[in-house]
DNA sequence: GTCTATACTCTGATAGAC
DNA sequence: GTCTATCAGAGTATAGAC
């Protein structure tokens, strides 16, 4: 709480006069990543082909993600510092964000476009591989954002079998 | 370091006779982890063809990490207390783990027999896909390890193409 | 709304007896 | 090798003046 009041310029009791307690504070950054990643992608959504829209979800989910490094290196390293009931809440708004790759995927194979065995598992497994660029992903290496996209897109596309 | 101390049954001040303090605690936990994942991959490894390398890579990367969930779980989530030499040292660990898939995904491209556009970016994503394992496999859900091994190797080998 | 001052607790680590 | 006792510092949070 000292540097976070620090950074921001204030003494650390002032802070308190923002959040009842650091608990809240973490789970109000928390929540409001997870909102402001659903509310993107009802933004962006769109109503084409299975294949379309899996190409739009996973250019967004880079997007979005590489637009935020601090936010989501929290998201996923801070979760277990939630108590449980907030921890419950914020699993609750992933699991909605999961749902939309996953019926994207149902429809997909239902279509006979994609063809994973097990959506439910394609879904996670192509959210981990997704994620997983924020870990290694630097704006001043040998790779464009969107030559990045680029890449990622083509493995998705193919791993599902389109 | 109490806490520690309470679960193996000592006071706090007797751990400092099996480490010089926290820091190297830490370290060698996340080294043992990873000396044991390299060696027991170069037990693993096998000289087949680019595709059964890559499988039996799978397989074994999967098997390794839900057989150790705890460690998997501080080998990636503590990185961050690490002092910049130890981050360093387990870094140089695991780019050398990372540099075996690597190979195996240089050998089957040039073999004609993978497609990725980008070997290290699929090295990362691959690797990325099939740890995102350990946060959600439970053992006693619907699927057998077998089972999301045999899902997980699908998508991997879809992914590069083959 | 911010400051200073401080209460209270927890933490890593050490000292010295046994 | 473990114990008890304790230190020094950091942590979150609060009180009261301005």
């Amino acid at each position: 709480m000292r540097q976070i009041a620090a950074d921001v310029g204030v003494q650390a009791g002032a802070l308190y006069n923002y959040t009842p307690d650091k608990q809240s504070l973490l789970f109000d950054l928390m929540k409001t990543h997870m909102d402001e990643l659903l509310e993107a992608w009802q933004a962006e959504k769109s109503d084409g082909t299975p294949l379309d829209r899996l190409e739009v979800f996973t250019r967004f989910h880079i997007r979005f993600h590489l637009d935020r490094p601090d936010a989501v290196f929290i998201a996923y390293m801070e979760l277990r510092n939630l108590s449980p009931e907030n921890f419950a809440a914020i699993e609750a708004l992933r699991k909605r964000y999961e749902d939309e790759l996953e019926q994207i995927l149902s429809d997909g194979k239902q279509a006979g476009v994609f063809h994973q065995p097990d959506t439910k598992l394609a879904t996670l497994a192509l959210i981990a591989m997704l994620t997983g660029v924020t870990t290694w992903y630097r704006g001043d290496g040998r790779l464009t954002r969107e030559g990045v996209a680029d890449l990622y897109w083509d493995m998705v596309r193919k791993a599902v079998g389109a």
